[in-house]
DNA sequence: TTGCCGTGTCATATA
DNA sequence: CATATATGACACGGC
């Protein structure tokens, strides 16, 4: 069985003997022969400290990655963000697209072989996966991992090639991967007939999100990251293009229809299937962490959707962006960037990112275990009911934010533009709602596990908001954002009933100016007539005056002249003829 | 490209 | 003093 061993100088004869008797004894047992063999233990040794070494190198790899990053970026001091360099990100993915056009050998034409109703049919049983139960809950218990990072070394320690520590070029593996399989996602829903698909995802979603909130329990699992993986391994250059599509329908057909929308979804299994789908394929490549985010957003049908079709992977246009511009937290959906710069930076290597940035974030060296909320009793019911907010692709449970944020200040790569959340499909009316109903604070709500809806946060009475507040504790980031949500919301209603009152001031002071408008033109002809009427009594007094003043004669029988004397009456009625010259001293007296 | 409009947000005053 | 409300000013996106 066991050809004898060169006896090395620590070993005597004496030694190999006796482990000789040992292995004789314990041989029954199923004891090999090299348990007592130094030299296969030594192997073994060198073997662990060649894993330690590689594990020390990936972590070193990612440091520069997180220099590099650094460097890509600067920082907003308006904001306190990251900000990536204008001039470089163009530049960069346009190199990286280019890359990527020749490394890829997906063609369009190749997706498009793919009918809409196969891809309808594959994208809509993907997400008829209903709201995950307790099973899948204890799935994701079970499943769970570690970290993302140990998870992206367990995935490189496995590739044939080891991703040599080194620069961000020097790991081309990794990076393709996620750029191949961003791209093929990419093609696949650049489709026409799948942009209104994207719709059609996020109203199941919204249905599953909204009509089971109750039942949802948290189903996030990394282990997902795996689950389109074939899209990185079938569109390997060998396969042509019906292969291709047949593979891909197969795939989903074969492995979903044991799956219902009440039944958890065992990501594990379903994984195992898609590895083991084409022997063939030899160069089965891991996703990175962060692909597996946003394939974990496909799978999950918990997932927050608004973060998915946000993604910009589904245009591969824009960048995504939960961007806060102004204030509050600046989350990056990265887990589903497809942006060359964006995947360069960091994204890609696996890691969500957050980034905070304003008043609420800068709390944010709290010790990150007291992040987590320690909810009463009743905790999974109030937790659930709102259970969006911790399903954020980018909100790991065993992953602290706030470490990350502090470790990888590469959440705030390449916001598209400051301001606020911008739709990856800019030119999708279908994403205008769902902008309109994730806002940047449910967002940011989102990102620090925030465990009611923000429309709870602001519209609660102070009594009730302060109960609810009580049942939770919060560290200072999660009670400013709060406390910033319940001030904007305020506020926010405070401006719209401004506004509204400035345009009801508007409008009064409007119908105000048409009736003094009407009235004054009212006056006006009034006074008209009454300046009609004026004259004409005057004539008549003047008419009347003059056949008076005729009729008086002097003692000679004389008439008056009216040059020199006029008529003039009394306060008593009387009336008296006066002189004009007189006139003066009448008055006078 | 420019201007207008609606909206969110902040700062500040006031209740 | 804390909180809510009101409002001017500003930034931003959409048209």
């Amino acid at each position: 069985m066991m050809e004898i061993e060169m006896p090395l100088p620590l070993q005597s004869q004496q030694d190999m003997d006796l482990i000789d008797i040992l292995w004789k004894q314990d041989i029954d047992l199923g004891v090999s022969r090299e348990v007592f063999d130094y030299n296969q233990r030594q192997k073994e040794n060198e073997l662990e400290k060649q894993k330690k070494l590689e594990k020390e190198r990936q972590e070193q790899l990612q440091k520069e990655r997180e220099k590099a990053l650094y460097a890509q970026l600067q920082l907003d001091e308006e904001t306190g963000e990251f900000i990536p360099i204008q001039q470089a990100a163009p530049i960069e993915t346009a190199a990286v697209t280019q890359e990527l056009a020749s490394s890829i050998e997906v063609k369009p034409s190749l997706v498009h072989d793919l009918s809409f109703d196969e891809c309808l049919k594959i994208l809509g049983e993907t997400f008829q996966l209903g709201p995950a139960n307790e099973e899948s809950s204890l799935a994701y218990q079970t499943l769970e991992p570690s970290d993302p990072i140990e998870t992206n070394q367990t995935f490189l320690q496995s590739e044939p090639n080891p991703v040599p520590a080194g620069t961000l070029s020097s790991i081309p593996a990794e990076g393709e991967i996620m750029h191949e399989m961003n791209q093929a996602w990419e093609e696949l829903l650049s489709i026409p007939e799948l942009q209104c698909l994207n719709n059609e995802i996020e109203n199941m979603v919204d249905l599953s999100m909204y009509t089971n909130q109750e039942s949802i329990t948290m189903t996030e699992t990394p282990d997902t990251y795996s689950f389109l993986s074939p899209l990185s391994t079938i569109e390997k250059p060998h396969e042509s293009s019906t292969v291709f599509s047949s593979d891909l329908v197969d795939t989903f057909t074969s492995s979903l229809p044991s799956v219902n929308t009440n039944t958890a979804f065992n990501v594990e299994s379903f994984c195992d299937d898609i590895f083991t789908l084409d022997p063939k394929v030899t160069n089965v490549v891991p996703l990175t962490d962060n692909s597996g985010q946003l394939l974990n957003e496909l799978l999950n049908d918990n997932v927050d959707i608004t973060d998915l079709s946000l993604c910009k992977a589904f245009n591969g246009n824009n960048q995504p962006e939960f961007n806060d511009s102004d204030s509050g937290v600046s989350v990056n959906a990265s887990p589903c960037a497809t942006s060359p710069s964006q995947s360069m930076s960091g994204s890609v290597y696996g890691e969500p990112h957050h980034s905070y940035s304003d008043s609420d974030m800068e709390d944010m060296d709290s010790t990150p275990e007291t992040a987590q909320q320690k909810p009463p009793d009743n905790f999974t019911a109030a937790f659930t009911e709102d259970t969006y907010f911790t399903l954020s692709p980018f909100v790991s449970h065993d992953t602290d934010p706030f470490d990350i944020e502090a470790h990888t200040p590469s959440a705030k790569e390449i916001p598209a533009s400051p301001g606020y959340s911008k739709a990856p499909f800019a030119k999708d009316k279908y994403l205008s709602r769902q902008e309109a109903r994730f806002t940047r604070d449910e967002q940011r709500a989102k990102v620090l596990n925030i465990p009611f809806s923000v429309d709870k946060i602001v519209n609660l009475p102070v009594d009730n908001f302060n109960e609810l507040m009580s049942k939770y504790q919060f560290n200072e980031a999660q009670l400013a954002l709060i406390r910033d949500i319940r001030r904007r919301g305020k506020n926010k209603v405070a401006a719209q009933n401004c506004r509204k009152r400035k345009m009801d001031n508007i409008v009064e002071l409007e119908t105000d100016l048409d009736k003094l408008k009407y009235e004054k033109e009212k006056l006006l002809a009034e006074r008209g007539e009454y300046n009609n009427s004026l004259s004409q009594l005057k004539k008549k007094l003047g008419a009347l005056y003059m056949e008076v003043f005729n009729k008086l004669q002097d003692e000679n029988g004389q008439p008056y002249s009216p040059h020199e004397y006029s008529l003039q009456q009394t306060k008593e009625g009387n009336i008296f003829l006066v002189p004009k010259t007189k006139k003066v001293s009448i008055k006078k007296e």
